[in-house]
DNA sequence: AACTATTTATAAGA
DNA sequence: TTCTTATAAATAGTT
């Protein structure tokens, strides 16, 4: 799937090894949230690196999947029924489903705003906690190992804030859906 | 990766739905098997089909895989750096419990990683959608294209609340980190 | 950390 | 359903 085909079998080189754990770990948790999504499955993951980490997925957890591997043979009850789609109304409906559109609209405008405050207490929760946590020096390897992780969450942030700051694009877009629904009426 | 790129949503016909659950759980598991074997890592995983049948895989065998997961929440000295402390006096417990801390904190950093990737690909798609809606006047967006819209809304609405609850749980546990890490002072 | 040349996975089709 | 094939996606080696 590169440039070469690679035998399967150890990789020799310490550094080409790493790489290829961390580039193919991700694949992997990839596959398996696809997998989640596209068949409504549950997906639990648990990878030890040769350095002996533990790297968890789950989808919706895996301590909720592992959890209910463990309880199995409890319930076998099992129910898939998916609920099925109503088919559509006459033609006629057209505005009563167009109210119900908007509606609904309003309805994710409602949780996109309460989604935005929710990002800022949080950007600003973990603002504080990273300054607090360089007032006092600490063992070089854990501060060390703190300044990483404060980075990649900060990194984080940035996606979160960046996908948030696209929403209010998005939302505005609905607006404008609104408005062009209202002029169907 | 087929004839037809697809969507990343759920699959709605039940026949495709079963085939694609198939054909990607042993490509999944296919996936595991040569990371384990590549980089020898240790993969366990627990999937629940849409209709509650539960598949495993592991490399060695999912038990133990999970097992060593269960018994290293417990017992965080078979962490990955070797710190030689092998004693139980009062500070090499505390220099276990920091350690634990942080591993923990690289495994959500490691899901993290993950649904990053995914969420990235969301936006995208939302971003491409948008742009499409733009092509043309507002006012003839159609019933039909505003249900669509209003539904990657909601897809990317529901990865921007996992990945804010992951954080707020990074959070946590980076203040927890912190205080541990206080507490070896 | 990005970038391609390739290999690999897989969505439809037979 | 199992097999095939056109295409999308993952990634090995490179910069």
């Amino acid at each position: 799937m590169g440039r070469r085909k690679i035998k399967m079998e150890k990789v020799q080189d310490t550094n080409t090894k790493q790489v290829t754990f961390s580039k193919r770990r991700l694949g992997l948790f990839k596959k398996a949230g696809e997998l989640a999504t596209l068949c409504n499955a549950e997906v639990g993951i648990m990878v030890f690196s040769p350095g002996n980490k533990p790297y968890p997925y789950g989808s919706p957890s895996f301590e909720l999947v592992a959890e209910r591997y463990n309880n199995e043979s409890e319930d076998p009850d099992s129910g898939d029924s998916d609920s099925g789609e109503t088919s559509g109304d006459g033609r006629a409906t057209r505005e009563r489903q167009g109210k119900r559109i908007c509606n609904r609209l309003n309805s994710i405008m409602g949780q996109v705003e309460a989604e935005k405050k929710r990002g800022e207490d949080l950007v600003y929760q973990l603002e504080t906690a990273g300054e607090e946590k360089f007032d006092k020096p600490i063992e070089e390897l854990s501060l060390e190992e703190l300044k990483e992780y404060e980075a990649k969450m900060m990194d984080m942030h940035d996606q979160i804030e960046s996908n948030i700051a696209r929403m209010e694009t998005s939302s505005t877009l609905v607006i404008m859906s609104k408005n062009a629904l209202h002029s169907l009426e």
